[in-house]
DNA sequence: GGCGGAAGAT
DNA sequence: ATCTTCCGCC
């Protein structure tokens, strides 16, 4: 059976590209949960636009989300909220999507977050170069590839 | 189930 | 700022 999935690069998965040492946040953990095999049948990717997931078993993610933050009284309503919350901020023209299902756009959620791409208020990003200089072509480069590794790919499997 | 205002926590 | 909690409304 042939199904696809979205792949964002392997960074966007890591726990240190969680910005500092703050606590972790929704968008990457949900993002972890996704990468995950085991979890498959608790949220998954879903065919259709990029960075649509849909929550499989609500009560299980809201579960393991409430024992990631240490609070015992999570649960779908609040997680819910929360992912509102998230994904209203990052597009507020959101349609409001089918049951269980919310999208991500990796680009202004994720993408900000890269832990070596500096923005300028102005949006502009930029990466010093190993010999700690300003090289547009060399931002360029890792932007390139960074973006490379976000595409949708087919595979086969169970 | 899903939405979103309002207030509270960190 | 990023949720958490609560809740009325559809």
């Amino acid at each position: 059976k042939k199904f696809h999935c979205y792949h964002f690069p392997e960074w966007a998965y890591k726990t240190e590209s969680s910005p500092g040492s703050r606590q972790i946040q929704l968008w990457h953990f949900i993002l972890e949960l996704l990468q995950k095999e085991e979890f498959r049948h608790v949220i998954a990717w879903q065919q259709g636009e990029y960075g649509e997931f849909v929550i499989k078993d609500p009560d299980e993610v809201a579960r393991l989300w409430g024992r990631r933050k240490c609070k015992p009284q999570m649960n779908y309503d609040k997680l819910s909220r929360a992912l509102r919350y998230l994904l209203q901020q990052e597009d507020p023209a959101q349609d409001q999507g089918q049951r269980f299902t919310y999208k991500f756009n990796f680009n202004k959620l994720v993408m900000p977050n890269y832990p070596f791409i500096n923005i300028r208020p102005n949006g502009i990003p930029w990466i010093l170069a190993k010999n700690n200089e300003f090289s547009m072509e060399y931002t360029v480069r890792i932007m390139r590839k960074a973006y490379e590794s976000i595409k949708i790919e087919n595979f086969s499997g169970s």
